[in-house]
DNA sequence: ATTGGAGATGAAAGCACTTACAATATTACC
DNA sequence: GGTAATATTGTAAGTGCTTTCATCTCCAAT
């Protein structure tokens, strides 16, 4: 902690510093008896080693580029906690970025993190593959640098990894749930239409076919997922429901529009989930604020992370790893529906 | 984003690497038109300096060291999406460390920092300065090597500043307020007895005081403050009630536990406020999920994090800057309190 | 006693920048 | 046109590590 250079430690140590790296690096090829000499030395002077000096050096720091929509969503929050803290304990850091949701900031963003000299950059979040491949580019780009890694998304590219969760399926079982617990008229409340969104969305619309029960007129929109939104995402329900839509059962494609559809019920004098049942979707804190508690479907985010770090651990190793891993989901049940 | 160098650079515009290093660090000492020759050259070859490099010559990488407990708590996440935009904005990135709650591995992750050679550390949150001085050691050892700035927390050292809301005022404000709607005894409902855990607890003391209310009885710690534990919560309350303890005012050091209380009176059939009015801290989303929605104090993050950068960047060049501000709070009033 | 080879060590050349200082070019002024 | 002052540029010495390669030590095998 000290101001100590390697040539200091390795005068008092009486060895040269290539010895001193060496031991430092935890290179074998040192005896016991220097190596302890070294580390007497090491240890009564407190000394650690230059970090820019041995990044130049090994051409590394040892630290992750973590990039995001916006830090402070929920879940998001959540993946970078449990990212942080894996990738710490195998001795990496975390620089964070929050990139904000369009296309240029990222690109932006990206450049931040790359010219840091990150050893890998880690997109958190659905929301950074595009339907256009040219949309793409910048991770094909940073690919080309250091491996990427996708948190629910998937993209296949060289040197990059995905992690997903099986939205569709999740999707698919909430709503066959719905339907056989008898509502027929089921709203899909979306605001996203990222990779997962599509995927979730696909499921949804699976289930109903299945039985005969898709209108295109049950599919809604809102045009944010923002927690902020919650009441004006009950306000387009009850717009909706004045005009004459009619639904008992809202599948939303996350807490947030949940908890829209759950503050509609509210103000509408609805029961829940008698006249409207809910299912949310990430299983977040959101879930047991609201009464009743809100179903919700959990996609496993520690484990999903957990993967993800195992992954990129073992590219960064040089091993050779799946390109991409589904995980499922389950589902919640709570209040919001009714029990099987 | 290319793998050259400054020497190739140098070459490919006909000056010295020493001409590059000057464009690149927009040093003055160079003229228009050979300013522009190597800029040409290095937008064309796309070339971006490497950092590694660049910190050991510059001894700096543009890194601030972001520390919490727990980057997913919701107020944490907030602050953190707050500071990191400032900070990139200001063109300095965030590596992130969740340090936890004790003071071991909060020792061991500013140890992290320092060895990454950030050129400051951010600790957010109160609970990182301790009531005996030798626990804030590892602040002052910090402080010898880099400016540490403290987010909802004060203390007085060399090298440490300290940006903080008036916690006091706001609960002294909020518990009046309660009282001179009627209630009289009030529950406090707390959880730490950190930094501003204990100025929050003196300001409701104070006003219960002036009223001759304060009764030892009504001052109730909880073991934890984190989101899974509001059914806890709700049941300490609800078995406190059965004991004989009668309340018809909560003031909660923060919104979880003010949630708690909201569950616990929903569970007990009491109706909000008029059987039992709830108040909660941070202003946080949770104040918007239940029903009626939460009254709250707000501590105006936003404000506190653009001030803690104004006062770091001022530090980092050179400023003689206030070692300590105090920001007022606001309540925020909604449907679990009485309208004034 | 001799040789071969493994194991331990050190010298020195990177790594890609910054910057003090010296050298040169340019301008201003008389 | 000459000189001093100033603006611009280059040389070279850091910055603190890693690592290759050569050297040296030591011991087992012959």
């Amino acid at each position: 902690m000290t101001n100590m250079t390697i040539y200091d430690i390795s005068e008092k140590a009486g060895v040269s510093i290539a010895t001193v790296s060496r031991v430092l690096n935890g290179s074998n090829n040192v005896s016991e008896k220097t190596k302890k000499k070294v580390l007497d030395v090491i240890n009564q002077y407190e000394y650690t080693p230059n970090a820019f000096a041995r990044g130049l050096g090994l051409n590394s720091m040892n630290t992750i580029g973590l990039m995001c929509a916006d830090s402070s969503d929920l879940y998001l929050a959540k993946a970078i906690y449990y990212i942080e803290q894996l990738l710490r304990a195998n001795g990496y850091d975390s620089i964070l970025c929050c990139s904000g949701y369009d296309l240029e900031s990222k690109e932006k963003a990206m450049d931040v993190l790359i010219s840091k000299k990150v050893d890998s950059v880690i997109l958190i979040g659905s929301n950074y593959i595009y339907e256009k491949d040219e949309d793409n580019k910048y991770i094909v780009d940073a690919a080309a640098q250091v491996p990427v890694m996708l948190l629910n998304a998937a993209f296949d590219a060289p040197n990059v990894y995905s992690i997903v969760s099986d939205d569709f399926t999740s999707m698919y079982e909430a709503t066959t749930q719905m339907i056989h617990s008898g509502i027929s008229d089921i709203l899909y409340f979306y605001n996203s239409t990222s990779y997962s969104g599509k995927r979730k969305l696909a499921g949804y619309r699976t289930a109903m076919e299945e039985h005969g029960l898709l209108k295109s007129g049950n599919l809604m929109q809102f045009y944010s997922g923002s927690h902020e939104d919650i009441h004006a995402m009950g306000s387009q329900l009850e717009k909706a429901a004045e005009k004459g839509l009619s639904f008992h059962g809202v599948i939303a494609a996350d807490d947030n529009l949940a908890l829209g559809a759950v503050k509609y019920a509210q103000n509408a004098g609805l029961r829940i989930p008698e006249d409207l049942a809910i299912v949310g979707y990430n299983n977040s804190l959101l879930t047991t604020c609201c009464t009743p508690e809100l179903t919700s479907i959990d996609n496993k985010l520690e484990t999903l992370c957990q993967h993800l770090i195992t992954t990129l651990m073992g590219v960064l190793t040089g091993n050779e790893m799946p390109k991409k891993t589904i995980f499922s989901g389950e589902i919640i049940s709570r209040g919001t529906t009714f029990s099987k």
